[in-house]
DNA sequence: GCCCAATACTTGACTCAGTCCAGAATCGGT
DNA sequence: ACCGATTCTGGACTGAGTCAAGTATTGGGC
C-alpha cells in the first residue's frame, strides 16, 4: 500500500517523505475530512506534524491532481483522493456530513453553461444540500419547502 | 425605489430601518458583492454602519428568502438580491470574477442525484469554474487541460 | 403625540481557517 | 558522505465571521 503511495509521489516528481505518506495515507482512511482532521490523523500515526506542512502537502497533492479540495459553504476545506471521476457531493445542513454521488448523467449533460460568458470553463462543481436521514428524523418537524429549490 | 424595499421588509415581518434598506440597495448596486464591499457601499450612502449590522442584516434577508448567499471556494462569501430563480454562477479562478448563468435546462435536470442516500435534498448549487475573457488573454500560455473536467 | 417592549445596532473581544516567513531538517543525486 | 534543493517546523499574522453586553431605534397601544 506504501509502495503505491511512494510510487505515486515519486512519478509526480514529488520527494518522498513520511509527512507526505501519512498525509496521503490519512486521506484515504477518511475521505471528506478537513485539513485538521488530517492533522490529528497522521499524528496518531507518525506522532507529529506542523499545521503548515499538512496545508503545504494536500496544496501540492491538490496541484498535482492526487487530491481534490471541496469547500462547501460554512465549512472549512475538505480533502478526499477520489479524483479524475465524475462525481459529486451530497452535504447535510445541519450535521455537515458529505457523501459522494456519482454524476448523475454520464457525460457532462446540463453541466455544460448555455451562456459560457465568453469563460473557458473547466470545471462545472454540483453540491447537493439537504437534510442527511439522522438529521431528518431528529427533527421532523422542519418546513423543508420555499428554500428555492433545484436552482 | 425605497418604498419597495420598505414594504418588502414589512411584509416579511421585518422592521425597517436606514441599514436594511441601505444594505437592500447596495445590494442591488453591484450583485455578487461580499459583506465587506457591502458595507463600504452602505456607508456610502448612510454614512456608517457596524461590520456587525451588514452581517446580521445580509443574514436576516437570507433567512426570509430575500437575498442568496454564495460561497465559492477560495473566496468570501457573495451575496445577490437575485432570489427565486433558477440561476448558476460562472466564477473566473484567476480574479474571482462572477457572473450569472440561466440554469442550463429549465427544470431541475441532473439536477437530481441519482442516488441521494436517503437524503432530503433540497438544492443544488451548481458552479462553473474557469477563467474569465481577460484573465484567459493575459496568461494566453497557461495549460487549461488535466483540471479533471466537467466533473 | 408619547411610552415601552421588542427588535435592531454598536463596540470590542474572540475564534477559526488559512498564510507568511525565516531558519532547521531531510531528501536524493553524485 | 556531501551538498544543493526541497520540505518541515514554529510562531506571528491576516481576514472572515461570531459572540456578548450594552445602547439606540422602531412601531403598536394608549
Amino acid at each position: 500500500m506504501n509502495e503505491d503511495a511512494e510510487r505515486l509521489l515519486r512519478r509526480h516528481g514529488l520527494q518522498v517523505t513520511a509527512q507526505r505518506l501519512a498525509v496521503l495515507r490519512a486521506m484515504s482512511n477518511r475521505p471528506h475530512a478537513t485539513a485538521d482532521e488530517l492533522a490529528d490523523d497522521v499524528r496518531g500515526s507518525i506522532g507529529s506534524i506542523s499545521r503548515q506542512a499538512v496545508y503545504d502537502t494536500l496544496g501540492t497533492l491538490v496541484d498535482k491532481g492526487l487530491a481534490r479540495r471541496i469547500q462547501p459553504a460554512g465549512s472549512p476545506a475538505r480533502y478526499e483522493d477520489r479524483v479524475g471521476d465524475n462525481h459529486h457531493h451530497l452535504v447535510c445542513r445541519a450535521c455537515g456530513v458529505m457523501v459522494d454521488v456519482d454524476c448523475t448523467v454520464g457525460e457532462a449533460p446540463c453541466l455544460t453553461a448555455e451562456d459560457d460568458h465568453g469563460f473557458e470553463i473547466d470545471q462545472a462543481e454540483v453540491i447537493y444540500w439537504g437534510y442527511c436521514p439522522g438529521c431528518r428524523d431528529r427533527s421532523a418537524g422542519r418546513n423543508a419547502t420555499g428554500k428555492n429549490g433545484k436552482g
